[in-house]
DNA sequence: GCAAATCCTTAAGATTTCTTTAAGACCCGG
DNA sequence: CCGGGTCTTAAAGAAATCTTAAGGATTTGC
């Protein structure tokens, strides 16, 4: 459940916003001017805010810098066509994204979940240093999270283990008794044929068809690997 | 789906850029700093790559010309008005293309993709320490995959060996006995006919006609070789 | 601490892929 | 044109991987 915050000061917009956004997994708060907006989200957990650049009391750039200088949650602008000075200001002032009115509504719902998934999942959204990314498959080693074209995937400590050793070295095979060696740092006695079943569950989860898998190719008398590029 | 990443350290560009950039056929990377950037890049598979050359820990150019000892794709090095000394040095040293702040997210959008567009139509393809080639014949020994003309070729663990022991030692001659030996690491016993048969098996699949052998050639009464030139 | 849920391992049979064998055809040099 | 080396083909045999299920270990939540 994502607390979302929308902030304008014409009430019409605000309807309209609300039931484009009417979803089970979104409670929304509303505020009509910066100040207010600022409150709501000093008192609630907001997750996400979408901000009407053109407002009395306190505009949208001025309440989204004051927020910036204590949360980094996403925001989106509002604007109306034309007002792209604002708009470049306003991304520049460290805004996630934007959207133009009048609204598409099927834009706003994607604008709002891709914003969302990316601060909730990805921790604040950024695809850096520990994150390793082949295909549509992303691993997040800081989160310990891995996501599957955007959706989430649960995966065991030692499900985890395992591809991440193949993530980190994408294209290498790995024979059943060095990825044994290795992810549970132990002589592998006998039992390969664990690893097997690890690979079997792996490929359930991540592949949409296990029988013929997309990222986790076996070699032949050799081992697995985690295949990027073609 | 390419993947792209942004390196500057001032965020509000990231920002900026990100949203500029918003493609359903791009896959975003950050980074703050140079040192950030290499990791990225090593970590996955990156396109394409925006650099800002005034970064701390490492200025964008020090970052392309480590990225250059390793790697051809394409640098966009990202100036502000009056950096022209940097721009000509970081043209000179391997960037591919340069754009000035202020952005227009029209330039940006347009730069990004014609570079995306000549890397890949030139083919990125290149080969690392443990790959060797002999004519349209690659073997990539830590993926353990064979290449014929750029076609990946599936080959069963013994095949897959007496290749290469053939091309690590080109121009040799083998004879089925030694073949026998070294490959398998046991004394031949009467069934150097196995050899052949292997090696029957190779030559229909790296071979166009397999009966006028362009690679490995037999010499009678010898053995077989892998023939390197013409 | 206890119960429940989750996860890991083991095992065995099924399946797929690879290797070897064998027999005959073919090719080269003398 | 004869003999030994090489090639080809098919099919049996061997090996590796896959799949499924169930028991035991570990972790989680209360």
């Amino acid at each position: 459940m994502y607390n979302i915050l929308i902030c304008d000061d014409e009430r019409d917009i605000v309807s309209a916003l609300k039931i484009y956004l009417k979803d089970d997994n979104y409670r929304l708060f509303e505020a009509a001017n910066g100040k207010e907006a600022l409150e709501v989200i000093g008192k609630n957990d907001i997750h996400l805010a979408l901000l009407d650049i053109m407002m009395p009391v306190m505009d949208g750039i001025e309440t989204m810098v004051k927020l910036r200088e204590q949360s980094n949650l996403p925001v989106i602008l509002l604007t109306a066509k034309g007002e792209d000075a604002d708009k470049v200001l306003g991304l520049n002032l460290g805004a996630d994204d934007y959207i133009t009115k009048p609204f598409n509504p099927a834009e706003v719902q994607a604008r709002v979940k891709s914003q969302l998934r990316r601060y909730m999942q990805l921790g604040s959204g950024r695809i850096g240093g520990d994150t390793l990314v082949i295909g549509g498959v992303e691993l997040d080693d800081k989160a310990k999270v891995v996501t599957l074209d955007g959706e989430s995937v649960s995966l065991t400590p030692t499900e985890y283990e395992i591809l991440k050793l193949l993530m980190q070295n994408a294209n290498q095979v790995f024979s059943p008794k060095e990825i044994y060696a290795r992810v549970w740092k132990d002589a592998p006695l006998g039992s390969e044929n664990t690893v097997a079943v690890h690979i079997r569950h792996l490929r359930e989860k991540i592949e949409i068809d296990p029988a013929a898998p997309r990222y986790i190719k076996v070699v032949w008398g050799q081992g697995y690997k985690m295949e990027r590029g073609k």
